[in-house]
DNA sequence: GGTTTACTTGAACGATCGTTCAAGTGATAA
DNA sequence: TTATCACTTGAACGATCGTTCAAGTAAACC
């Protein structure tokens, strides 16, 4: 066992996370991981196989990161410093400002199965996390207790991930921040009937 | 001249909307559009050239819809109505839930220089359409005098955006109609100020 | 010491990618 | 009639893709 396993994993994070799935070839692999095509295969078995390890490794790395915003003494707090974090990072980890699996969903038709059903599962998984939070925000006092927290879970997410989409295209800060106060705004706001 | 001009970018455009850029080889595109390598780059160049020509058509189809909604007696209603259109076809038409700009933006580093252009100025012109609906609105008196017309084109474009890439992921149509009218009702809610 | 096991190496494979090009077609103009 | 032109054809090109595999290495177990 020549190279350490996490090490690998995280290196083949910042490789996806800044290429993609497809445009990341086995060639820049190797080359990101230092090893060579067998030794890859011997313990992935694919290309698939070590991008599904990476959206797995990603995932539980965020979910931790939104336990966090939910456990702390004022989550609306800091769910906005978790959003100002993910989304002004300096232009060297610009890659980063996009989430991983929200990429990963605009290429999922060229993903293997495997891999999209491990995409699919920690898009669910921080989902459940963003619930967690808006509770934990109802139960502070910081939210109105009529807040819909199964839609409000999906439209924060959603939120997220378009943000992060928006953050990437943005050559200064000021607008993205603007867009985050204008999530924290609506978050507190009017939510749809159910009945139409 | 045995191929007609406009069928064929619409070909490319129902394969480009559905693959994506990468994803549609050029064997497909001969396939859909029933001609040969030679015939294609003859016209076109490259798949980078025909890939330009439907970003363009595809917008320059929006810009009108957009342009449509604005002029409409109430441009909040047709606001809604253009969203609910755009985001809850039949299954068969799911792929037209993305929107094309959106999608190709996710693959943005893959499209070559020229491509890559059309696409970013595309969302501009978009963008200038949402703004439009905006200034329609609040001069109809559907949106208030103090709405920050620039953000709120920005924002609301962006959860065009956002909505599309949820909507495609909906087996359902309930969950998007409530997060259209989320959009609705932020839309007329609070905006951040400026100065922080 | 011998065997097994897990891992590593790098050349090479077949498939597919976007693209090229010599040759052919048919309408238009001189 | 001939020349020109835009368009069409389809075999083939080189590059790159993900992957395989025979051979080698080193630690672990009997």
């Amino acid at each position: 066992m020549k190279y350490d396993h996490d090490e690998i994993i995280e290196k083949a994070t910042t490789l996806f996370w800044q290429r993609g799935f497809h445009a990341a070839g086995m060639r820049d692999i190797q080359q990101a991981l230092d090893m060579r095509p067998g030794s890859i295969y011997a313990r992935f078995q694919s290309k698939e196989g070590l991008f599904k390890l990476v959206v797995e490794h990603y995932a539980q790395n965020s979910a931790e990161r939104l336990k966090q915003v939910a456990e702390a003494a004022s989550p609306l707090d800091a769910l906005y410093r978790f959003f100002e974090t993910a989304l002004t990072g300096p232009d060297e980890q610009r890659y980063m400002r996009q989430c991983l699996l929200v990429k990963s969903i605009a290429e999922l038709e060229l993903i293997g199965d495997i891999a999209r059903k491990a995409v699919i599962e920690s898009m669910q998984t921080l989902k459940a996390g963003f619930k967690d939070i808006i509770e934990a925000c109802i139960e502070k006092g910081e939210l109105p207790e009529h807040t819909p927290t199964k839609l409000a879970a999906e439209w924060l997410q959603n939120q997220f991930g378009g943000l992060r989409a928006f953050a990437l295209m943005q050559d200064e800060n000021t607008a993205t921040i603007q867009m985050i106060d204008k999530v924290i705004l609506d978050l507190k706001g009017q939510w749809p009937q159910k009945t139409h």
